[in-house]
DNA sequence: ATCGGCTCGCGCAA
DNA sequence: TGCGCGAAGCCGAT
């Protein structure tokens, strides 16, 4: 069973007469912990009709090579799945909004997930717009769900943590796969063929200049790194995940941005495995509060990316300091080519670019040193945005969003006042090496001769 | 090594 | 209206 508020329902018509139930796939694309899709199997059983699963690919604003061939590596493993359960899969090129109501002409019911980015929910609205079925959308990938916490922007971690946890009880639950009545007979759509998946993002003409990632995508590929996160790393997790040298993360980002794990799945294995209690509460604060806390932003801020929805103190106390001296200014060119004076951030920088990943700790120090060292806070906004969504696997997403914004004040407080920053958090270099062999990580990234020249 | 102050606004108690 | 408190940091005092 579903819980009715992750089920947001247009209007309430019955099913209409159809061949199948549509899955409309974007956001949660994966066969297991789906939601949406149990939804429409559900339906689907109670109709005595099969499912079909479709997939509208399409030029994602901002997505490169590197993400396709992330995500179509996913989706062709998801496809297995659907299949090995009796479910159809279609995957269409086009914009969603032409994909799926053609897609949806036969359909009795139409089934969407729930994304938080703009584009995301544009898709939706126009989508639902040109359907003549009645449609549902079910929120499968927030543990809980985003209206049900808040019903408006939270001001910080703080405000939003004690709203999630009282909810926890009654969303931490398992999702059981629904048994598929009806198998979906092949062959019935045609659908574009995903064993050459590089030439069907090609054809998007999707930038190509960013090779791809080390990373594998898909849902298996995530399962081995979370069964590994929890046999060997969850117990030290509180004091091993400010270390970028550790590898005590769970890595798991850009599996959660594709939609090809489960947050819930996650934190229901956390939850039950044998590890001390404050490590288990340290990662369920980020996969859940903090994660969640970014949903909630995007969600009830339409501008999230943009600078001028920053807190109004935040603005105030960065306006201020506009002319103050900069030590040093880079141009995105220069950012982008890691070719700073300060070894730590180009290792930073080396590290995104080349495997399509930053340590979290890292995308702090990385965010505040390009507002320290831009001509000026708008434009480090922008470059900061830009280069996160062109290099990280997990770009274009909420956290993405929220975590560059945070660099620049969201859901943080004042602290003391000086040069360029004004009051927003400083960080520096000492920090870094308070918390972590700061050379192992440059020589990691830079080679040991980058290592040789710091200190 | 450890500790308090920094600075602002939320949220709850009165 | 007042006031406690945040919490992935820095910095200077002890």
């Amino acid at each position: 069973m579903i819980p009715a508020a992750r089920i947001h329902r247009l209007d309430d018509r019955p099913p209409a007469r159809g061949k199948f139930v549509l899955y409309w796939m974007q956001q949660s694309q994966r066969a297991e912990w789906n939601p949406a899709l149990e939804t429409a199997v559900e339906q689907a059983n109670a109709l005595r009709l099969p499912t079909l699963v479709g997939f509208a690919l399409t030029a994602f604003p901002g997505a490169n090579g590197r993400h396709y061939r992330f995500m179509l590596a996913g989706l062709r493993e998801t496809e297995k799945r659907l299949a090995a359960r009796g479910l159809g899969f279609c995957l269409r090129q086009g914009p969603p909004e032409e994909v799926v109501p053609e897609l949806a002409k036969n359909a009795a019911l139409l089934v969407g997930d729930v994304g938080y980015l703009r584009v995301q929910r544009d898709w939706r609205a126009a989508v639902a717009q040109r359907v003549a079925c009645p449609v549902v959308f079910v929120e499968g990938d927030a543990v809980v769900p985003v209206a049900a916490v808040s019903d408006h922007a939270e001001f910080a971690a703080r405000t939003i943590r004690p709203k999630i946890h009282r909810l926890l009880g009654e969303f931490l639950q398992p999702l059981k796969p629904a048994k598929v009545a009806v198998p979906f007979a092949g062959g019935a759509q045609k659908s574009l063929d995903l064993s050459d998946s590089d030439a069907l993002w090609r054809r998007l003409g999707v930038d190509d200049s960013v090779p791809a990632a080390a990373a594998a995508g898909g849902a298996a590929a995530a399962h081995r790194l979370l069964d590994r996160f929890v046999a060997h790393r969850l117990a030290e997790y509180a004091e091993a995940a400010s270390d970028p040298v550790a590898d005590g993360c769970s890595g798991l980002s850009p599996y959660l941005h594709f939609g090809q794990i489960s947050p819930l799945e996650i934190a229901l294995r956390v939850q039950a495995a044998d590890a001390p209690r404050v490590a288990t509460d340290a990662f369920l604060e980020q996969l859940i509060v903090r994660r969640e806390l970014s949903l909630n932003a995007c969600w009830f801020n339409p501008g999230y990316d943009r600078y001028d929805t920053l807190p109004a103190w935040a603005l105030k106390t960065l306006d201020r300091h506009r002319k103050d001296k900069r030590e040093f200014i880079y141009s995105r060119a220069q950012w982008e080519a890691g070719a700073t004076h300060d070894p730590c951030w180009n290792a930073a920088q080396a590290e995104m670019v080349r495997t399509g990943r930053m340590h979290n700790y890292m995308r702090m120090y990385w965010g505040k040193k390009l507002l320290e060292w831009s001509r000026a806070p708008e434009e480090a906004f922008e470059t900061a945005l830009a280069l996160n969504d062109k290099y990280e696997l997990d770009g274009r997403d909420p956290n993405g969003c929220v975590g560059v914004a945070w660099c620049f004040g969201r859901h943080d407080r004042p602290w003391t006042e000086r040069p360029v920053f004004g009051t927003i958090r400083y960080m520096n270099a000492n920090g870094l090496r308070r918390k972590f062999d700061v050379q192992a990580y440059v020589e990691r990234w830079l080679g040991p001769a980058a290592g040789g020249r710091l200190f």
